[in-house]
DNA sequence: ACAGGTCGTTGCGTTGGCTAATGAGATAAA
DNA sequence: TTTATCTCATTAGCCAACGCAACGACCTGT
């Protein structure tokens, strides 16, 4: 049986990564935004839990300059906290103020909206093999 | 029967998006791109047909002037080429050249390959649900 | 105490985005 | 046919975000 066809495997590597890609753009493009994408995307992360510039730069995979701009962009409107390191005074400890957690949660809820909208003219059948496809997807990526 | 259940289609439209989101930018990431990944894009678009500056424009959601000057960027290397359309002198049909076509073809293969390294690992079973799932998304998209 | 390393910030150049304005060509009306 | 208008692509000029280089502040090891 081709079920390891590897051509086949291929293939359908293509058609995910370009399903992902164009979905992960039209969130993007749809939702027109509160706060820019890249800064949003740095609150996402303070939501998970504080953080430094340095680890910020890191994940977001940006230099520690970029970073320090865009986190001095969200500490000047009150959504980000910067707090010194009792132990390493070149720390900066960064965490979200109730604003920032509210922009995070309304902005996620607008995202999930557009694609709510459109998963509502889906059958249960296409939801389900929807909801199974997203639990593999995360194991792939996680891994 | 709760297949309509809107709370769980918005649990799953939450899911959808993370994992569409967290693939994507993997593969952005993880890509050490030849090409910049906006003038990659219109490459792609332009590996589906020959197009005119204003299509390109519409579909990667830029304005004209910026379209270009990423398709002189494209043109000055030699991936792509401008011919004047026959019957209305203004429009400037764009297509590849063979130096185009065989940029597209390799940057899809290495940015394919860490998604096809990663479905090597999955069952027939689980393949065949991303198959039907990227067909469905592909409809949710283009809606 | 001091030399070297790390963390964050600032200065400067580059690049891609936008709007406004321009030039070339089509189109409709007088 | 001539003129006005509209469309498409490009140019000009400005802004925002990035990276690199350089710096100041602060730890760490000798």
């Amino acid at each position: 049986m081709p079920a390891s066809d590897p051509d086949d495997i291929a293939s359908l590597a293509h058609a995910v990564r370009i399903s992902c890609m164009r979905v992960a753009r039209r969130v993007r493009f749809d939702a027109d935004n509160t706060v820019a994408p890249h800064l949003f995307s740095v609150l996402a992360r303070l939501a998970e839990e504080p953080r430094t510039v340095g680890e910020l730069a890191c994940i977001e995979k940006v230099s520690a300059p970029s970073m320090s701009r865009a986190v001095a962009q969200l500490v000047e409107p009150g959504l980000v906290e910067r707090h010194s390191d009792e132990h390493d005074g070149r720390l900066v400890r960064l965490s979200l103020t109730d604003a920032g957690r509210e922009v995070v949660r309304t902005e996620r809820a607008r995202r999930d909206a557009w694609m709510t909208e459109r998963l509502e003219g889906l059958s249960a059948e296409e939801r389900d093999v929807l909801r199974r496809a997203t639990a593999i997807l995360e194991s792939v990526v996680d891994l």
